[in-house]
RNA sequence: GGGUGCAUAGCUCAGCGGUAGAGCGCUGCUCUUACAAAGCAGAUGUCGGCGGUUCGAAACCGUCUGCGCCCACCA
């Protein structure tokens, strides 16, 4: 290939620019850090909004500012850099937005800790102090996640960088905060919500993790004699907070009871049985102690009695209601009340175990607390809708397709979401409260109501609120900005399969919401988890999790990348260990002195490729493979099956072009001549189309080493390689084939014999009557075979293929070993054989089979046949012993 | 409780109707002038169990066993 745009750069990329000085092994901390800044400098990855080149956008998944990346962020940027790479070669007007979240929760929980080790809560510096502190975290990480990045390679825009709390993105929020309000999709309501005693805040359901735990189901009489009624609870204390009893109205058991009080155990308060069909007659008793303050299903059922909600907590969990539990925690206050009841020989059924899902919060994992509280909420059912739709019909696709499931599931049964966060850090609800209790939304050019006894709500945003306007707030919405025109709809959101609800789903409401229906990407790429080596989850809090900046340190990044992009399988999970990057950086290595020996041989990219004519088999053998992996490669990427690609990549260059190709052309470019030159150019052609197709994937080795070879100034603005069908020459690929199975063969008698591998051996070669003869030179040099010599005597014979290499080992040949090798190979020919045979006798095979089976087994029938003709000619040829 | 996925070589995983594969690991021989982070050669599997469909099953169906994940307001 050759690229007219890539000039001559005025220094080169490696120290002394020579093959000959190219160090023997690779060392990417030599290049990398420099390349890196070299990329960023020229403005390769900064996109051109006024470019007439067609846009590719992806906008990358924003890590938490709460901490460094690990191997998760590492393997999907190594995927969102590969495919906008590749793009960008295509000739893509290609822009990838970096950028991180504020993310609420999670960051101001970690400013807390850092705080607490100075003995200080959040409330003893102020708001003010606090959201300063945490500033000053965003900038002291921000930086790190931002260093880790340039490290790994991200060819991201750095001139677009953007943060979820700045300014521009502060404004979207509040503009469709606004939007929403307006159109009554957010709304203010008091219901049950889930609520960290630790976090102190309003939790959405999805930030809720639900685990099976061990509770303790105790069985409760309230009442006194014929008025009297057992039921089962795993929250005793929740009692104090009892405004009724639920039954169901076709219970006969209870049906004299409905509408009467009963005493409330603990308590001076009688509380009326009501019958609601909620209830399951099945379960326990068939009768529910009713908390509609701390219960969502008691809440509901309150809402149809008009039954009081009587709050008997507070927001640390503490118990507030009068009496002997007061200021007690609410597991403290469960064993009290338990207790209590006991003595008073009210616990009818003793304790028993009992596993039940409970809620904790995703963030700190304490429990979570149901809690009757005032909150502001998204009304969800519209925007899903149009969520769910724009995947049904095809607008969006999301792959692997198996995902699409579990979208559905949720955008066809959500719930509203409750978006206020009782937090400091984070968007402030841009909501003001006046004296009278009026309430206004204020939107981003207008001024809040000023004036005696106005305020703004206290609270802030869900930090998934601002995270699902990243596609577009990112590229200037609300401003109708070139960006915005040129850049949206982003093409592949690339991100894991655990955050497809929180950060995906909300992404199509908003994007469709806000963009008049355009998505705001056309695929969605789900990724897995990476797991070490085991298949052990690695998270964070596990031992087994890994900086990946050490990984870099003792591989290279490059290694570290391909390793990542081997194991991404759609959908499924990524194990990686520490001996799977060393191979990736041992394969490296190998790319490096691959190109070290193109170098050394003089391998050219100037000018046109040869003539087939003027090639030999070899040279039209290796481009007719080069033009099918290309293809191949090409098909695999838009299928994002990128541990394909990078196994293809891997076994093409390795197997093909390292092993074979290179040391089949080490004879015809020692012979000289105008074949030599011939093979000089193919090399480089080889040489530059393989690190081209790799480049995306290990982008710093391909970088260094394509610029030496071509003089050209930079791989990341190099085309991307066109497979070429004209290349393909199947009379190339077979003659190699065959040529490959002689040395294969040979190679094989040599090493059962115990010959060492550089040990000489006179020969005579017998090609004639097949394609091998122009290879005679190439299978000598492969095989170490000399030229006969005065006294030559075959002491073995291997016909293969129709060749026969004859050669002389005085008689140290062990025939029994060799008698034995090739009685189990031909045993197994034989047995290959009958198979064949076997089926081609079988009427339903031959009646029901596909033609391309038959012909194929016939094949191998064939082939089996000539096995079994090589074998028993190897074997007459053995000297009697 | 409702979904859903997986069980293939020692390990991690591809293959998903027509000869059981890869990487690492393992064995043997080699510093053969690109590379020992390498080269060459080699060994290794009743494809979880049991039924069924089919000319043919690792693959499709049923079932059992063992793991995993997602969702979930039955006290």
């Amino acid at each position: 290939m050759t690229d007219t745009t890539n000039q001559r750069p005025e220094q080169p990329v490696l120290p002394g620019d020579e093959a000959a000085t190219l160090p023997t092994t690779y060392a990417p901390a030599d290049v990398e850090g420099e390349l890196y800044q070299r990329w960023v400098d020229r403005g390769y990855f900064t996109a051109d909004a006024k470019s007439e080149k067609p846009p590719y956008t992806i906008v990358i998944p924003p890590p938490n500012v709460t901490g460094a990346l690990h191997l998760g962020h590492a393997f999907q940027h190594t995927l969102m850099d590969a495919l906008t790479r590749r793009k960008r070669m295509q000739g893509y007007e290609t822009l990838w937005l970096p950028g991180m979240d504020h993310a609420g929760i999670a960051t101001q929980n970690k400013v807390e800790q850092q705080l607490a080790e100075s003995g200080l809560s959040r409330h003893d510096i102020g708001r003010e102090a606090f959201v300063e502190k945490v500033w000053e975290w965003k900038e002291n990480y921000g930086g790190k996640i931002l260093g880790q990045m340039k490290r790994l390679g991200d060819g991201v825009d750095w001139s677009r960088e953007r943060f979820t709390m700045d300014e521009g993105l502060s404004k979207a929020v509040q503009t469709i905060f606004k939007k929403l309000f307006d159109d009554g999709l957010i709304y203010r309501a008091e219901r049950i919500i889930n609520w960290c005693p630790r976090c102190l805040t309003a939790l959405s359901d999805i930030e809720v993790e639900h685990e099976d735990s061990p509770g303790e189901l105790v069985s409760i009489r309230y009442g006194d004699g014929d008025d009297s009624i057992v039921v089962a609870t795993t929250r005793a204390e929740t009692l104090l907070g009892d405004t009724a009893i639920a039954v169901h109205p076709e219970d006969e058991r209870y049906a004299h009871l409905v509408g009467k009080t009963i005493a409330l155990p603990l308590t001076d308060r009688r509380i009326p049985v009501v019958a609601d069909a909620h209830v399951d007659p099945e379960f326990g008793t068939g009768a529910v102690k009713v908390t509609p303050a701390h219960d969502p299903n008691d809440f509901a059922i309150g809402q149809r009695h008009n039954l009081p909600n009587l709050s008997v907590m507070d927001e640390h969990g503490v118990i507030t209601a009068h009496g002997p539990f007061l200021g007690l925690d609410r597991l403290e206050a469960r064993a009290a009340v338990v207790g209590t009841l006991r003595e008073q020989g009210r616990i009818v059924a003793e304790k028993r175990p009992y596993m039940h899902a409970v809620g904790h919060c995703s963030r700190c994992h304490t429990i979570v607390e149901p809690r009757l509280s005032l909150q502001w909420w998204v009304k969800v059912e519209p925007l899903a809708q149009a969520a769910g739709d724009a995947v049904r019909d095809g607008r969006v696709q999301i792959h692997p397709k198996e995902m699409e499931r579990r979208y559905f599931d949720w955008v066809d049964n959500m719930y509203d979401w409750c978006i206020s966060r009782q937090l400091w850090w984070g968007h402030r609800i841009p909501v003001w409260y006046g004296p009278d209790g009026e309430v206004v939304c204020v939107g981003p050019d207008e001024q809040p109501p000023a004036g005696e006894g106005w305020h703004q709500d206290p609270d802030v945003l869900d930090t998934w609120f601002s995270s699902g306007l990243w596609p577009f707030s990112t590229l200037g919405w609300p401003e109708q900005t070139p960006d915005l025109e040129k850049f949206y709809a982003t093409d592949v959101l690339l991100t894991g399969h655990d955050i497809i609800f929180f950060w995906v789903a909300r992404m199509m409401m908003f994007g469709l919401y806000a963009m008049d229906g355009q998505a705001p990407f056309h695929t969605i790429a789900l990724t897995g988890l990476v797991r070490d080596e085991f298949g052990k989850k690695m998270s964070k809090s596990n031992p087994n999790a890994v900086d990946p900046l050490d990984w870099m340190d003792a591989y290279g990044a490059d290694a570290v990348r391909f390793t990542l992009a081997g194991g991404a399988n759609p959908g499924a999970d990524v194990p990686i260990g520490e001996d799977w990057v060393k191979g990736s950086r041992n394969f490296c290595n190998k790319i490096w002195n691959a190109t070290r020996f193109a170098l050394m041989n003089g391998a050219t990219v100037e000018g046109p490729l040869p003539a087939p004519e003027e090639m030999t088999a070899v040279d039209r053998w290796i481009l007719s493979r080069l033009q099918a992996v290309t293809a191949e490669v090409d098909a695999l990427y838009e299928d994002y099956q990128f541990a394909k690609l990078s196994d293809a990549l891997f076994h093409f260059a390795w197997d093909e072009v390292f092993d074979w190709y290179v040391e089949l052309s080490k004879t015809t470019l020692a012979k000289g001549g105008p074949q030599a030159d011939a093979a000089r150019r193919v090399l480089g052609e080889v040489l530059d189309v393989t690190l081209r197709l790799l480049h995306p994937v290990v982008p710093f080795v391909t970088e260094a080493l394509w610029t030496t070879l071509t003089g050209a100034e930079s791989l990341v603005i190099a085309e991307w390689p066109k497979a070429d069908p004209t290349r393909r020459d199947e009379a190339a690929e077979a003659e190699i084939a065959t040529l490959q199975q002689v040395v294969t063969e040979v190679r094989r008698f040599r090493s059962d014999q115990g010959l060492k591998p550089g040990q000489k051996v006179p020969a005579t070669l017998t090609l004639d009557g097949t394609q091998l003869a122009a290879h005679e030179d190439a299978i000598r040099s492969l095989l170490r075979l000399t030229a006969p010599e005065e006294g030559f005597s075959a002491t073995a014979s291997l016909p293969v293929a129709g060749a026969t290499v004859a050669l002389d080992l005085s008689g140290t040949i062990d025939v029994a070993a060799e008698r034995k090798r090739l009685a189990k190979d031909l045993a197994a020919a034989e047995k290959e054989k009958a198979q064949c045979a076997g089926k081609l006798g079988n009427e339903g095979f031959l009646a029901k089979a596909p033609d391309d089976v038959v012909a194929k087994i016939k094949a191998r029938q064939e082939t089996a046949e000539a096995d079994i003709a090589r074998i028993t000619a190897q074997l007459a040829a053995l000297p009697a012993s």
